[in-house]
DNA sequence: CAAATTTGTGAACATTGATTCATGAAAGGA
DNA sequence: TCCTTTCATGAATCAATGTTCACAAATTTG
């Protein structure tokens, strides 16, 4: 069984659960899995590796822990502004400003899910449903918004929604991972830019300003 | 200084350098840097661990050179295909449709680059660099030919050819990614479509029907 | 042929790291 | 108060792993 007990007689707890795991899902953000050690975790919340072994369990516990808390707090933010009160293009924008901002990071940039996507694969099966599950749920968030769009006349309609919402978070994946072997966010603002650029139905704005040389 | 040399005095070395990388890679290919192990280098490549070290030096070392022979081989496929003596829309789906195949694959799907990005970051330098480069290489190779594709108007000239890149080469990390995670290739045969279908300037096609399947 | 040099192979080494043991401390309940 | 339960801390343990040592075998050069 699991020794994570939310109230019990006995000592109480010292330290705040939530506050350690925030500090916990850095290391790993920024080590990885394998690569994270206890040391580094002690070094992380002042805490005795026992305490965090009595508080979540295994290493491998911890880390699914990590996950789905990274799933409930950076997903859901970035579900939320597919959601927000705003048109379907503003959302994707916001959405796209989001992962620029992890992007931009200085010391950890990139995606914990990027990240563990790319260290273990499916080597632990637990951990790549975690992954695979909160990565539906974006793709599924960025298609209704994009079908929102297509039925009001601001997004292109040539192109299948659900193509466009797997175009989307792979566009995202791939401009964070390489946000974090670069260090350096352009990759990311220019794939975004194309991207919003490519979904963009006004066929009547194209008299804005002309980028670059055009050779039509 | 490193002990690989080309031709010396002594005892000929008994096995193929080549052969023996190309199943060194595979190895690295699926299990990452971290958890490959001499153990599983040996019995991949029926050498003794000694003669590994004889002939590439250290891990890390040997590492960095299956790197380079993955650079040197996998990502000059795609920009070749990039540059073939075909339509520069043919050329970029014929660079996808590589992609795809290794997206596809049973037993270690996905980019070894991608992985390795995701797995240590910048955490080795030298491994980032190779990766980098080649990740500079494979956009300028997508650039020249959505350029040379906007210069004959087959390629849509109201997104920059730059962003273009971009975007094309984080779909495909992205994209690969994913599939190494999910085991399933359709994200990235969905986001290649996507993107194929957003940069085809086809003024006249718009009338097209039905666009479920993709035919020939 | 003899010396020098490199490879092949088995074993050992030293380090690292996750996990567990053992003991004292702090609460709640009878 | 006394007992049970849980937490905190230091130390130990056990397995895994990259690397090195030592010696036999094979080939070139003088």
């Amino acid at each position: 069984m699991a020794k994570t007990v939310e109230e019990s007689p006995g000592r109480p707890r010292e330290f705040d659960r939530d506050k350690a795991l925030s500090q916990i899902t850095d290391v790993f953000w920024q080590h990885g899995f394998a690569k994270t050690t206890y040391g580094l975790l002690e070094e992380a919340t002042g805490l005795h590796r026992q305490s965090l072994v009595y508080a979540f369990g295994s290493k491998k516990a911890l880390f699914q822990t990590v996950l789905q808390h990274y799933a409930a707090t950076r997903v859901q933010a970035i579900i939320d502004c597919l959601q927000a009160n705003d048109s379907p293009l503003s959302n994707i924008q916001a959405a796209f400003e989001v992962w620029l901002n992890d992007a931009r990071r200085e010391s950890m940039p990139g995606c914990l899910f990027v990240n563990t996507s790319g260290e273990l694969g499916q080597a632990e099966p637990a951990f790549a449903q975690v992954i695979e599950q909160a990565t539906q749920r974006l793709a599924q968030g960025f298609q209704t918004t994009i079908q929102a769009g297509q039925a009001q006349g601001t997004i292109v309609s040539h192109i299948d929604a659900v193509d466009l919402a797997q175009q989307a978070v792979a566009v995202g994946d791939g401009a964070l991972l390489h946000s974090r072997v670069s260090g350096n966010p352009s990759m990311a603002e220019a794939a975004f830019r194309a991207f919003l650029a490519a979904i963009d139905n006004q066929p009547l704005a194209a008299d804005d300003e002309i980028r670059g040389e055009d050779g039509a």
